[in-house]
DNA sequence: TCTATTACTTACCTAAAGTATCGTAAGGGA
DNA sequence: TCCCTTACGATACTTTAGGTAAGTAATAGA
């Protein structure tokens, strides 16, 4: 048995599943790997999120450690957000949905030029 | 761009996530892993999900061709759900969010006894 | 006849997420 | 002096995903 504050799990899978059953905190996570980033930026990366559920999920993330939030005090405000190290060790989780990503699209979708985006992965 | 019926990605993490993007898909993935399962096996060993969301989550992975779904006619019903290729190539996604897991409950939680989980994982 | 079984369906309700707008705080320009 | 700017996020209201509880169909067995 697992137990992370108060809630219990059978199997570790589902600590993961139980942190990551939203639609957001994920995409905020592969958006962090790249590197760190203030609040603006992740709202232009991520732009179908709403500005207050982007507040409410870099909370959530913050309270589980998984991310970093650094305030500068300064005027206009700075706030930059990082991933901790448990954070960042979800990297190959985000890496296997890339590549299946690819595989279903292959299967499923289609193609038509190409994207940036292994770039933003297998960069360290 | 990857396109996936009328929907369009920037990046293949994008389709991955607009699938899983909710409380429960990937839970049934896990646990269809193991091996083909009826619906009433589902609905016991993922207790707390309801037998609507259930029957609904289903069909939406059925929809995307993740699951396959095969009726008995029989009395009563029989109906047992297996993935399908794709489907099975979810394992390394799976398994990463099992070690992410496991990584957590160290750092921020504890564990008591064993479980026979990862047998689930690794047999084939 | 009555009950148990399995895989749903239906109607209703609640909680999470989305939309839109406002607040704060310090500096710059008219 | 007054208003505009930026970056963050708070507030009030609406929409939707998921939860609750009950019902249905068809047959077997007591």
């Amino acid at each position: 048995m697992y137990y992370v504050n108060d809630k219990e799990f059978k199997c570790s899978v589902g600590v993961t599943l139980d942190i990551f059953n939203d639609k957001w905190k994920m995409s905020v996570i592969w958006h962090l790997l790249e590197n760190d980033k203030r609040f603006k930026e992740l709202h232009e990366e991520i732009s179908e999120i709403t500005q207050k559920t982007l507040t409410v999920k870099l909370k959530e993330l913050e309270s589980k450690n998984i991310i970093h939030r650094e305030v500068f005090p300064i005027v206009p405000p700075k706030v930059v957000y990082s991933l901790t190290p448990i954070g960042k060790k979800l990297r190959p989780v985000l890496e296997s949905m890339f590549n299946w990503g690819i595989e279903y699209v292959e299967e499923f979708g289609t193609i038509s030029g190409d994207n940036a985006c292994e770039v933003k992965l297998f960069k360290k």
